[in-house]
This record gives C-alpha cells, structure tokens and sequence, in this order.
DNA sequence: AACATTGTAATATATGTATAGTACAAATAT
DNA sequence: ATATTTGTACTATACATATATTACAATGTT
C-alpha cells in the first residue's frame, strides 16, 4: 500500500498528483500488480477532497490501462502491457531522456544532477 | 541568457512554470542580476502562448522582488537574492525525475535504461 | 514632434479543476 | 432476498487558467 500526498502549494491539480503517485508507486515497486487500491470513497476522506476527484485520477489510469476497476469490487493495479518494437522502443527512450534534459536544464540542473537523483530512487 | 521550456503534460500552469524555472535561474547563476530577460511579447511567441500568461508570471515575480520592470524598457533581475534551499532544489530535482521514471515505466523502461541513455547523449 | 518598443490594463470567451449533492449500477456479504 | 460496498453518472456552482483582442502609459530613438 501507498500513502498519498496531496500538495496545494505546487499548483498541480489533485487529480493529476494521485496519478503520478500511483504511477510512481508502481515504477519503484511500492504498488505491485493486482493490489487494490483504496476505495474512491475512502480515498476521498483520508485525502480530504471530493470523491470525484479521486474518481477522475481512477478513471485516466484505467484509460492508459494501468489500473482496472470492477465497480462493486474495486480498483486495481492493472499488469501493464504496452506493445512496440525495440527500433521504436529505443527512439522512444532517446525522445524521452532529451525531453527530460532540456526540461531540467530550463530548471539549472545538469545530467549527473539527473543521474544521481536518478541513483536514489532505486 | 536562459532556454524556457514548457511543459502542458504536467498540469502546472504555465506562468508558474516560467516563474519556477526563473527563480531556479538565477539561484542555479544561469541569471544575473541586471540581466535583461525576454520582453513579454518575444517570450510570448517563443512559447506559443498568451503575452498576458508571461506578464502575469513577470508581475508576480515583481510583486516579490526579484524582477524589476520599466515600462518602454523592460524586465530585469534586480538585486534582491533569490534563496532556494537545497531542500527546495533537492525536491524540485525529485519531482522531475519521479515524473521522469513514471513515463519512462509506462513504455517498459527501467531507471538503468534512462541512466544509460543519458550517460549515451552527454 | 513623431514613432517604435516596452509593460500594463481591461473585456470577453472557453476550458479545466474542484466542490456539493444526488442517484444509479454492479458485485459481494449476510 | 436484502443490505452493504463498490464504481459511475449527472447537475449545478465557483474559481483558476489561458486565450484573443484592444487600448493605453511610459520610455527611448529618430
């Protein structure tokens, strides 16, 4: 299980911070496929907003299917399975690190910031 | 000179983002005091948006003293010091990288790739 | 003086975000 | 069967964000 976090102070809608905290979740291993997550409703308390916020963050992930939801039942992490070649695979990961430099560098930070930060997380 | 860069996929707005990456800017020392920066309408269509998103992010960094406008002449760092805490840097850092592995994982890569990658592209 | 460039201000419009409240639908437990 | 728990859907409201457009004010240049 996760324990979510929301900040107003960012700017970021609430909505948009409990995907990437499930997101992330599921990158470093702290969510594991076909853990249920908490209700919308329990969710919605323990986090102080509205229950269709949370229902919103639910719904975009089931979408981009990382989550699968069975009303009566639950929400899930779904077993993420995105299919493309290792040619478009490779282009994609090259698309996503450049993205990613430039963005850090308009913020004052090099590559090895990066790295390092990188290197923590794991 | 600094490269703005903005981002829609993160759901900050983007005249906090241009504030954000100012702020970074200068406490990183890739803007100086004095330091001319791009006048509302030049950055306006260097970023595709609305002059009035950068005159809102401008106005709000006058409001706390870290520019300085001249009406005819334009937009400067003024003295004052910009302080950002390591612990602002450090999560500032965290938040790009989290939002980096995040869509690094959702197309099957793991931290090493992109650690990889980025060593690749430097 | 006339002009161009700068920031500023105002109106109107569209869209996004979040809330409150209510009701319904599907699955499960009793 | 009935009740409970789950996700879903809808309306209404308020505020934030961003755009388009137009105009004005201050400064510097010619």
């Amino acid at each position: 299980m996760i324990k979510f976090r929301l900040d107003p102070k960012t700017g970021i809608p609430f909505y948009r911070q409990i995907i990437d905290q499930i997101k992330f979740g599921i990158a470093s291993g702290n969510l594991k496929t076909g853990e249920q997550l908490p209700t919308v409703r329990s969710l919605a308390v323990e986090l102080k907003v509205n229950l269709n916020t949370i229902a919103k963050a639910y719904k975009e992930l089931e979408i981009q299917n990382i989550l699968e939801t069975h009303q009566g039942t639950g929400t899930f992490i779904n077993e993420n399975k995105v299919k493309i070649s290792a040619r478009e695979k490779e282009e994609k990961l090259k698309d996503i690190c450049s993205e990613f430099s430039s963005i850090a560098y308009s913020y004052g930070f090099s590559v090895d910031d990066i790295i390092d930060q990188l290197k923590k997380q794991q």
